[in-house]
Formats: structure tokens, sequence, C-alpha cells
DNA sequence: AGCCCGGGCAGAGCGGTGCTCTCGTTTACA
DNA sequence: TGTAAACGAGAGCACCGCTCTGCCCGGGCT
């Protein structure tokens, strides 16, 4: 990360950023399954033993392309809350959702790689946690704006937490600080909401049967943040 | 599908079958990459190259066993629906959200096909359309069921979908019968919920955030049906 | 009854993959 | 200056999907 003190330190992460580079060009293009050292190595004009002194295995790259997905998308829907009135919720809402899925639609095959189904024997390490969590810390923040607020008055009718899930509910303020367990649960219910729709319109589910997605979308993100009780 | 007619045809069908099982056996272990032909052909005690007289290509295969996984889906939801008292349509709902849960949950690998993140240069073919619509449907006939009876009764203060969806709600009525466009788009946001779920379920984005899934999982359903106003 | 044809399987082989090991070279540091 | 670590090349292993060829044998037609 610091300067490279050597020469030999710096060639060596200029190397591991081309190979990076390479690796997400050919990710965009193939997607993860067609992710290839050797075609790396190739258009490096390198041979493909060589890869092993940058990255002990093909899954070590996969997990450094899976950390920059994370950080893009966690960047992207930071800078879309920067750019919002702070106190217009429902409208940084919509942006956060709108500004993540922009980014799933650009960039789908990164998006499958991190939000879709896990390769085969690979166990997402510790490091990526971090990275992960960056997207959803900008929610919390919106939520727990509009509950300081007090502009997150939920519909009547809401079932109420069992007390099964109060656990959950306490390790979840971590990022929602300050909300009831019943608003938690309608956090989450809009955030697995959010995420549902991305990943069935990126993986094509709604090819035939929904057509105007962008505007199928917003609705349906309004829907949640009615649920959420989210005021203007 | 019919009777063998020819000896030959039914051992055809038979060894058809050894096929699909062996690689959804294989599919189970190892996920959709670890699929190989070579490897069901090992365990049958035949050579690679006599696969390709049952199933032209590895995608071939694959089809015939996202299929497979679409009807065992669909299958799950409609025996779950059926086990139910028609009027309870909470009830339902909950049952089909259990069902279809259970089933992910013990199939990760078979969900992941359907579900997740679309083999590399795969197209869906045709013939996985109708298998696809059998959960949807059993959704749509509680909805539908619930709306006759007048026991759908959404909150106040929802947004009112935007003209431009007025032509997918049209389509998607003939899953969801006899809904207005802004009950259509709830279900929408209820069913892409559900699938939101388990997919981060399924993939393990819940680790060491959620832990009491099941309850956590119902109370989130439940949610989801006070939005739409389904009343028990 | 005899023939023949086509489905079924085996084997060899092509080009590709991830990964390992060895070997000579270069670089950084003590 | 000497040494240990880093580096790249090359050969090679086991595996993959897929193709082509050739043999066998059973069922259907003459």
């Amino acid at each position: 990360m610091s300067v490279g003190r050597s020469a030999r330190e710096r060639v060596r992460a200029e190397l591991t950023k081309e190979i990076t580079d390479l690796a997400r060009r050919q990710l965009a293009t193939d997607g993860a399954g067609g992710l290839s050292l050797r075609a790396v190595a190739r258009e490096m004009g390198m041979v493909s033993s060589a890869m092993y002194r940058y990255f002990p295995s093909r899954d070590d790259l996969l997990t450094a392309l899976i950390i920059d997905g994370y950080n893009a998308v966690g960047e992207v829907a930071e800078r879309a809350d920067d750019g919002h009135d702070p106190a217009d919720r429902l409208g940084r809402w919509l942006g956060l959702c709108h500004a993540v899925r922009d980014w799933a639609l650009a960039h789908p095959h990164e998006y499958a790689l991190i939000y879709g189904s896990p390769v085969p024997g690979y166990q997402a390490p510790q490091e990526t946690l971090g990275a992960a969590g960056r997207a959803v810390t900008v929610f919390g923040r919106i939520v727990a704006d509009a509950t300081a607020a007090g502009a997150l008055r939920p519909p009547p009718g809401l079932p109420e937490p069992p007390a099964a899930v109060a656990g959950d509910a306490r390790t979840l303020r971590e990022i929602l600080p300050g909300e009831t367990d019943t608003a938690v649960f309608l956090a989450v219910t809009a955030w697995t909401g959010l995420f549902g729709w991305l990943t069935m319109e990126v993986f094509g589910q709604f090819e035939n049967v929904i057509e105007e997605r962008r505007a199928a979308f917003e609705h349906t993100m309004r829907n949640h943040a009615a649920l959420m009780g989210l005021r203007g």
C-alpha cells in the first residue's frame, strides 16, 4: 500500500495490478468460469507458472476481484448518498437503489461474482467482510437518520418480531443503530428485497415478463420504502 | 415419455435417467462447475465419448438438470399449497415460502443452478419456461384467491404505479388475474423479496449476521404479507 | 434365413485448464 | 561481496469437453 520501497516491490505491485486488471477485463467478457490464469499470462507475455508468484491459486485471484467488486459497489453507494440532500431520506434510499442497480447492470459478471452463486470450493475469507459492508452501511445510515428525524413511521398492522430473533436484531443494530426490532427487520426486508430484484434482473429472470424495468424497479423500491415508513 | 416401444428405446431411456441421476448427485456434492461428463461416465463404467450419444454437450445435460430443478421446486410449492385450508391465505403464503426455502436449503447447488448466476455461455432454452412458472403460478393463485375473497387490503400510503409499468402489469395479470396494478406490483415486491432472502441465505450472505434464520425468514415473509395486505 | 444398416461403445487424440517442480538468473540486503 | 530470496521459463501431471474412427451386435427388411 505504501509507496514502493524498493524497485522490486514497485514492479511487483505494478504486475499484480496488471494481472487483476486483465483478469477483471476477462471476467467482464467471459464471466467467472471463463477466467483463465493461462489466458491472463498469455496476454502479459508471460508463462502460466509465473502467475503463481503473485497469486498462489486461481481462487486467490478471484478473491482479489471479489474484494474489488465489493469496494466498487460500496463506493458507488457512498458517492450516490453524498450527492443527496441528507434530509431527503426517500430520495437517498431511491438514489442508493438506483446506484447499486446501475452498477450491477453495467458489471453483471462482477455482480454475479459477489452476490451470485459462490464458486465451487471457494470460502469467502475474512478480508472480504470489510469491503462487503460498505454498501449496507450507507443504507443503515439512511434509516438511522430517518429514525432520528422521526421520519420513519411504518404503517399499522405489521407483525411483531418473534422473541427468537431478538439476538439477531441486537447484532443488526451495529449497522442500524437505535432502531426497534420491528424497524430492524423492516430494513432487512427492504435490503433483501433490493437484492432480490437485482439478482432476478441481472440473471435474466425478468425476460419476457417485465420490460419497463427501471420504472418497475423504482416503484418496487418505493413499495419497500412505504413498508419501512420512510417519508420524504 | 411414452412406454418404451422397442427394447432399444427402453434401455436408452434408462441410461438417460441414470446419467441425469448421477449428474444430479455430482451436482449436489461439487456444484455446477464440478459437473464432469467424464466423471459421470467413469461412474457408469463407460467411456466419456459414449455420453454424447445421450447428451450432445455438457450444456444439454445441464439443461436437463435445470428443468428437473424447476419441476422439483414447482412440485414442492404445489404440494405445500394443496395441504392448506384454501381460505387461510396468510398460512398458504407462509407455507409456500417455507416449502421453497426448505427445498432451497436442502438442494443449494440445484437452487444456485436455477436461481443463481447463469452458467458461462449458457442460454436458457424455451423448454425451461414452462417448468419455471409452476412455483409462481401457485403464488398467483393465492393472491388471486385473496382478492376474490376481499382479503387483500394493502395498507394506506402506498405509491401509485407509474404509467410506464401499465404494460408490464397487463403481462403479469396472466399470473395474477384480476389484480389492480398496485396489487400486481405488491405481489412482485413480495416475490422478489422471497427470492432475495433465499439467495442471500443459500449463498451465505447471512453468515455471522443472522443466525435464527428460520424465524427471521418467517417474520420477513410476514412483513411482505402485511405490505400486500394479506389477511388470514 | 440371410443380410444389412444403424445405434452403441471404445479408443485415440486435440486443445485447453489449474497446478507443481526444477533450473538458471537477477535482485536486495547484510 | 556473498548469500538468500524473488523471479521467470520450461516441462510435465492430471484433468476437462469434445471429435473422429472403427468395431460390434441386434432389429428390421427382403
